[in-house]
DNA sequence: CATAAATTTAAACAAATGATTAAATGTCTT
DNA sequence: AAGACATTTAATCATTTGTTTAAATTTATG
């Protein structure tokens, strides 16, 4: 049986190429992708990367800003709904920021990696990234420091809420490689209910901590 | 004022070599740091890396030794320790561990980064770094199962413990490069002023979560 | 069908990069 | 001081890598 010659998946060669791209930036970062390795996961000619998208460091920018938009962009939208309760709010995103990091696992290494340049010192930062990163700072703060008037949280810094739910969605993520890779915990199907199990716990890990 | 021939620190020019090495690969990791860069940062003939380590993959995985040693050793031995209490040992790798980490805050990104080779099915994962995790993950288990067979602690998976102390301590760290560099958190000092409360705010947490 | 446009291919280029070589310089021992 | 050994240097090599070119092929258009 010979592959047609559109072959693969029936997507386009300019998206054939975007999705290899993704995986493997996401996967490896800028510097260890090379073009030639896009180019064979994607089952292309080498020229057509820089046909369809002018460079390497073009098409990079391209799946950075998705990226971002996939890991930043659902917090953002949850955060800024103002008929929802901090707790809610926490429901929300434990539960959904999970189910989406369970389907795309290296994205947090990935943003993390490569969201390095600081603005320049007296100045704001821009871009999207930035941006949202700014918003979900505001709307955290609002929340917790409405909440400790209130009576309702233990006065501590925002940032200390803010890092802890972070941390205890992220974490697990970013740690998961080196868990399984090298501690023995080979079996996906166990740390996938972990994590299930985590969207109920980290709410009421989150009151535990921070509710009077 | 000219530099004198041995110049800069009074480093031999081996350990100049693997101090610069070091600095770069844990800030940028292996492929974005060129054997050039390590030459000009340590200030030596490019030549004299090959002459010393042989090739870069060598040197890089001395630094990675290392590194793995700093970023494993402190947890292993104190979790080891027959003489403390669960709770003791969390205090003792809050309180170390993130001294360790605000000088060494590029750690945990080159860990995660790196130990990325999963052992081959149904093998064993072999090297340092495998066996000091398993060393954790056991010291962890018995400790924590101990607690919930006494009756002290709740009932939840043990890595869900194990992970929920690693991720508030390292995750600020993993995610401080995001936050300071696109959140206008360009304070530095507030961020480890941040972290020094963590380290007592950090058991009193664990306790807040786990205990019954 | 014929022609223009878009897409794809094989080949090549220039720069970057890891490594090596042979000569030069420095250090140590006797 | 002389010779042996270690260190350092400048130059060069062979590959890798991102990109370009020109021709071939396919697709769209009249």
């Amino acid at each position: 049986m010979l592959k047609t010659k559109k072959g693969e998946q029936d997507l386009s060669t300019e998206e054939r190429i975007k999705e290899a791209a993704k995986k493997l930036f996401t996967q490896q970062g800028f510097e260890a992708t090379k073009t030639r390795d896009i180019a064979e996961a994607a089952g292309i000619n080498l020229a057509l990367l820089n046909y369809y998208f002018r460079s390497k460091k073009k098409l990079f920018e391209l799946v950075m800003k998705e990226n971002i938009q996939l890991f930043l962009g659902v917090i953002v939208e949850h955060f800024e709904n103002k008929n929802l309760s901090f707790e809610e709010k926490v429901a929300f995103v434990a539960d959904h920021y999970i189910d989406m990091l369970l389907e795309n696992p290296d994205l947090p290494s990935f943003v993390q990696q490569h969201i390095k340049t600081r603005p320049a010192p007296g100045e704001e930062a821009k871009g999207p990234a930035a941006q949202k990163i700014q918003l979900i700072r505001k709307y955290f703060i609002e929340d917790i420091e409405d909440g400790i008037k209130r009576g309702i949280y233990k006065d501590v810094h925002p940032m200390h809420v803010m890092a802890n739910l972070m941390g205890l969605i992220i974490w697990p993520f970013t740690s998961t490689t080196m868990l399984m890779a090298k501690a023995g915990i080979s079996n996906r199907k166990e740390f996938e209910r972990m994590m299930h199990e985590r969207k109920k716990l980290i709410p009421m890990w989150i009151q535990a901590m921070f509710r009077k």
